[in-house]
DNA sequence: AATGAATGAGGATTCATTCAT
DNA sequence: AATGAATGAATCCTCATTCAT
């Protein structure tokens, strides 16, 4: 039942941004789940694998998301725009998977560790090769595309990060305006 | 012994950056330290106090550091360009602590976690102070100086991630041109 | 299954009143309740849940037991001759009960010891309440029925302990007639 | 220095009597002396010793006092009378023994545990000659003189104990004509 | 597919005792 | 005689994972 495994990682996701990946117990999590331990290994097979797909899972949707609304616009500037938007509103829907997303993951394998966050930078390729052409075309100022997205992805993090530690008191998406402004003028030739 | 003190404080730096802070025994930090495993408990109420330590003593340093070189510079936009240097160069030298920094905190409840990050944000406050002079002289952006001020840290942060991401095989300082670059003509009126 | 909880009961019981509560450990439980560590913790919240958990169940039966016996006589000094064969006899059976009742409770803080002590007196209420009829018919001297019942309490004890030290080698039981006689015409108007 | 040690004994005395023995801890003792911890094994073989001089010194002190006063009586139930006054009266200046003294100390070695309450009741040897006297001139009943010994040991103990219980409110010495009076006619022919 | 009792390796912490100074 | 830093064996408890039902 593809349920169950979607509920485990909705109640997991959940518990684990609250206490963290160690503090959080298969117990608790299937307690919560009103199932059995046992049956929690049916559909994951270990606690970490089953970390590794929520987070891949959320990102997954997140790249999706942004994609879908993203490509058929033309201007570059409003297409950044509209990504920086859907960035921040992705998160103040689903701010239990940003929070399970900044914490360093010592505790996976060196290698799964590079492999983890290498994926996810990847999935905004798209994007740089984005900025590449605007480079090219002149509309943007002659840096490595790299350093600009890591510095947009950076700035959007500073951001939900506070936003979170203000308990979400106020609407994330309506810093897209002061983010824009700060990256675009920033990198704008 | 002061010395042994700081002896622990260094050796568990460096393990629990690598293997995170559950990962990380009392065994092997004392192992490695070649102390008894009690000796520890001469110096840390427990494994929570040196992990606090760790980063109290590790920004206390870094606001020193950047604090000295940088309240005898009259520009702002030069103060903000040492500033950003000696960030990045700072964590260059203890690159450690920032993978620290971003670990999961599993002994920290919701309410100590948020302050714990508050007061990180609050060291940061006389450069906010210095962000609010500049926008009232009109060579700054009315923006609001919060959130100038945890852009930066996050353009700052996405870069040294980065950095550490790439197993930091190059100069991570090297890259304070372009993020003044960005940031800079980002705020600048 | 309720059968493993009270093996755990039973085994611990010996091995607390031979060695005492500080220097039994789970370890050694577990060990000859054959069963692992981890299962103690199913059945048991902890160490001390398992002192208590024995002392209540037994102090529990010892009443049970008394009160079963004592409640169809009529005559009171009868009633206090089969009290007194009844706990002897309790204790003959349940000896290492007696041991771990005296035994030093490290875990308890000094309210908690009061608290404990004086459940275990009240216990006894039911029969301080037939001594104060007693003395109002005028066939017990008039003295206060708490002296009466602690002094009892004080006789049987120093006789259970000084068989235990004697390593049980004689019938506690028949110390009965002994007592009774000291008490009896003790209290007897 | 004779000092020292008896310093030592003092502090510790009161320590166990609150916390038991098995939570007090050297640190704990040296430090409420004003010693080093070192300090305590000049004085001391080990924590054990300690404990069983505690108990040793306080019991002979109470037999020395006892007798010195009651050797003198000439009638048998006056001396009664004045060593269960003399009973009293010690445990009530000195509380603190009894507390250590009921306890069971399962942490002395089986041998050591048995010699430790018979070196105890053998004290009390010149009292029992006294009762096998009597019992021969026909002024108290035929009973074994140890049965009535340990009998009015319960009931000394079952009266100090209630009085710690009621955090000695009221002053145990005053209980000595209760005690007597059940005591006594219990046993006098 | 589902259950949950049972497992046991693993880890933080305590504290009596030692010993160089 | 006195110190107190250092030791490390000892012990409680947790929790991911298994497996018989």
């Amino acid at each position: 039942m593809k349920n169950k495994r979607n509920l485990i990682l909705k109640v997991a996701e959940k518990i684990i941004s609250e206490k963290g990946y160690s503090k959080t117990t298969i117990e608790e999590i299937t307690k919560k789940a009103k199932i059995a331990k046992g049956t929690f290994y049916l559909y994951f097979k270990n606690k970490e694998e089953l970390f590794n797909s929520i987070i891949k899972e959320g990102l997954d949707n997140l790249v999706i998301e942004i994609k879908k609304e993203v490509e058929n616009i033309e201007d570059p500037f409003e297409k950044i725009k509209k990504g920086i938007e859907m960035y921040l509103s992705y998160h103040e829907k689903n701010y239990s998977l940003f929070k399970i997303l900044i914490q360093e993951k010592p505790f996976l394998k060196r290698k799964n560790f590079i492999n983890f966050w290498e994926e996810f930078f990847k999935k905004w390729d798209f994007i740089k090769k984005g900025f590449d052409e605007e480079i090219k075309k002149g509309n943007i100022k002659n840096l490595d595309s790299e350093d600009i997205i890591y510095s947009l992805l950076g700035i959007l993090h500073g951001n939900i990060h506070r936003w979170i530690l203000n308990k979400r008191k106020y609407s994330l998406v309506k810093k897209k305006d002061v983010i824009y402004e700060i990256f675009v003028n920033g990198i704008r030739r």
